[in-house]
DNA sequence: ATACTTACTGACCCAACGGTCATTAAGAGA
DNA sequence: TCTCTTAATGACCGTTGGGTCAGTAAGTAT
């Protein structure tokens, strides 16, 4: 019985060296990350990663927005849908949001696109157009209802929700960095979201 | 009369091809930036740069330390010595200071930091002794002062100075991705502040 | 003037890396 | 079982770019 060499596997094949490719890219960015390295965590020789992938920035491109896609809207829909007071649903589920970020691939995408984003100013419309974007509509519209509820008073927050999001930002390119130090990220998320209430609270 | 073909100037040098290297990085990063380039704007040869620095990566150090070195002690100081109370100081100094780091050269070294941190832990090091600690301590130390002196309440803000600090980081971030989507980042850091004396004000 | 030191040049080296393509063999269909 | 398609391989190529060094000439000392 022969071992056979290879599988055919055109349906998978894509998917995992798209996640190969995240990981290297994830450790040592992409300038730095050798094609032939994504082939070998993938399992799959380099011919046949550009049989799927154009070029090593499409490769980049294609996983940056994988990753995205993949996880931005379960937030967008919660605000639309729940039935809690304003103040509940921020210091229920938009502040478990902000916790689990800095925590999740997101942020590896962040630092790609900070460190990238010049290179690939495309890469950073799309990131804005589904992310960003959206997000910031999103706790903007959840802050004029607040408003229109009577919940919330109607203040500089209203025109400005990068205000709440502004410690998630910090606890991301905290933990990128100064992993060493540790912070008590969850900490500061619900010490400036009572801040945040406290100050637009009717 | 003949044109001499170049001049010695041992003592510039260092200097003048770090700035060059400063601007092809901030232009590029790390990794995409080239010393031919860095030479080139330098105005000398490959050869004498190699002459001052051993390899590209000793540049890349002594660039972001000869950046973040000339400009740090200035709040330092401000803080010990002044005569505002905490609030006044806070509203002054405090927000001018956040109000400029976004657009100096300090957000460049951010960048690159984040860029490429993960690469070189020294530098990480290096940059939290010398800036991050520090002004981590000067603000702790500042609200500390204003709790003593019975003008501030005792939160959680007094060992999270980093919640001083979230909106700073966010704009630079947003500075250097988002450009064309225009952030009024001055108001909101006023709001921060004003928001934040609204909660620890006594 | 002359001899000497050394800042500076730029042609060169070679390893590394992105990308290609002739060849192979897995697996489906008849 | 034979044929055919195409997924997959891996040796190979051209270029790029970090780093070197033999040679040159600017400045200095005598």
């Amino acid at each position: 019985m022969v071992e056979p060499r290879y599988q055919r596997r055109k349906e998978d094949r894509p998917q995992e060296i798209s996640e190969a490719a995240f990981e290297v890219f994830a450790a040592k960015g992409y300038a730095a990350s050798r094609v032939d390295e994504v082939a070998k965590r993938a399992g799959v020789s380099k011919g046949l990663l550009y049989l799927y992938f154009k070029t090593k920035e499409e490769l980049f491109k294609a996983v940056i927005k994988s990753v995205v896609t993949r996880r931005v809207d379960a937030l967008l829909l919660a605000v639309e849908e729940t039935e809690l007071s304003s103040e509940a649903f921020m210091r229920g589920p938009l502040l478990d949001f902000m916790k689990q970020i800095p925590r999740s691939p997101v942020a590896v995408v962040v630092r790609l696109l900070i460190a990238e984003g010049q290179r690939h100013p495309d890469l950073v419309d799309y990131y804005w157009d589904n992310v960003v974007s959206k997000g910031l509509t999103v706790i903007a519209r959840f802050v004029e209802r607040g408003v229109e509820r009577g919940e919330f008073r109607d203040t500089a927050v209203r025109e400005l929700p990068q205000l709440v999001l502004a410690p998630m930002m910090l606890s991301m390119i905290w933990r990128m960095l100064f992993t060493k130090h540790e912070l008590d990220t969850d900490k500061l998320m619900d010490t400036h979201i009572e801040m945040i209430l406290a100050y637009i609270k009717a």
